[in-house]
RNA sequence: GGGAGCGUUCCCGAGCGGCCAAAGGGGGCAGACUGUAAAUCUGUUGUCACUGACUUCGGUGGUCCGAAUCCACCCGCUCCCA
């Protein structure tokens, strides 16, 4: 039933599919009906449903859905472990192979643009770099490191604010690691061939308003379904990326005695969180957009979503 | 009833006679982003016919060449004494 298109360098590339959008804008409903319709898998795409025991507060799909429909990507790494956008890419190939093995259609779905992209990149070109290297380089002066940067990598420095000190400090760690300016791999990763054929459909809101009370709701849900006490009771050590994580940091910055406090905290975190994602998003001319509040919104306005996606996918992927 | 304060642009908050459409922060809006990405960073935010003009700093009326800044009264809030 998956039958690939040939694309114009004469390579038969992988179909997918891609559910992209803000936070709580309902791209797991989609996604799994999309999968339900289309014999599909789910891949998650999101950088902190990666970790185990982090469930409530990453919206994790539920038992029930992972049942019915296969998730991939979820609950992969303790939240002590190191993972990161290219371990990401890696897995996700896995994934993609394996589910396409099977003849099913995979679908991303999930609200890292990072992390997609990576994923549909042909290749990536960014070698590992010693870890030292950023150690030491990060004792250095912003200004410094930015005066350097412009000397070995202009191109980057052009590109990069000076005061985006924790990027001024990956292009120079690429360049001292590697001999090879930031800028020349990047150019090879972006004139690489595509990795597969993909579909992506976006959800939006036209009304801005409306994403964000529904933030605001799911926050106050996650709050009622314990993530009180699932933050409380993680695991020590835990890693730079996990510690990050929107619903969890605010505990640990601002501690469990205001509980009312730290709420709002995380409601404004993930508002401001879904805007960078929105404006991440925008960016990609791929996407197809849709809108949940279109005309009345609710239930009907999302049946004709999942059609519309679905014939656009076909169409596009000329999967049955 | 007496005493001491306070009221600033969406919010908090600085300003205390001209250099003030008014610091700073928050929020909003827009943007960047290729191995920390739920991160990091940038721009913008009174109105308009926008290198200039107009309206704004609780209200009204004054002083002054000139007021968010000084005076009077009024309204509202807070705190202290009774």
């Amino acid at each position: 039933m998956n039958e690939n298109i040939t694309d114009n360098s004469g390579r038969d590339l992988p179909a997918v599919a891609a559910v992209v959008g803000p936070t709580a804008s309902g791209k797991s409903a989609l996604a799994m009906e999309l999968a339900r319709r289309m014999g599909g898998e789910i891949i998650s795409c999101d950088s902190m449903q990666i970790y185990k025991g982090m469930d409530i507060g990453t919206a994790k799909p539920t038992a029930a859905e992972r049942a019915e429909i296969p998730h991939h990507l979820i609950d992969i790494v303790t939240p002590a472990e190191e993972f990161s956008c290219a371990d990401y890419r890696v897995l996700a190939g896995q994934a993609v192979e394996d589910i396409t093995a099977r003849g099913r259609l995979p679908i991303f779905c999930g609200g890292t643009g990072l992390y997609l992209d990576s994923a549909l990149e042909g290749e990536r070109f960014s070698p590992d770099i010693d870890p030292e290297v950023r150690r030491s380089l990060s004792k250095l002066p912003p200004d410094e490191l930015y005066e350097k940067l412009l000397e070995c990598d202009p191109e980057s420095a052009a590109a990069i604010h000076k005061n985006n000190v924790r990027r001024v400090i990956r292009a120079l760690e690429i360049f001292v690691g590697t001999g090879i300016p930031k800028s020349e791999w990047d150019r090879r990763s972006r004139e690489s061939q595509k990795r597969y054929r993909a579909v992506k459909i976006g959800l939006d809101f036209h009304d801005r308003a409306k994403l964000y009370a529904r933030i605001d709701a799911r926050v106050d849900e996650m709050i009622a379904a314990g993530l009180v006490d699932e933050a409380r009771n993680l695991p020590d050590p835990i890693c730079k990326t996990a510690q990050q994580a929107i619903g969890y940091s605010e505990f640990w910055r601002y501690g469990f005695d205001d509980i009312p406090f730290v709420v709002e905290r995380i409601k404004q975190d993930t508002r401001n969180y879904a805007k960078r994602q929105l404006t991440w998003f925008r960016r990609d001319p791929e996407i197809h957009w849709f809108y949940v509040d279109e005309g009345e919104g609710g239930a009907e306005n999302f049946k004709n979503i999942v059609n519309c996606a679905t014939e656009l996918i076909r169409a596009a992927l000329n999967v049955i």
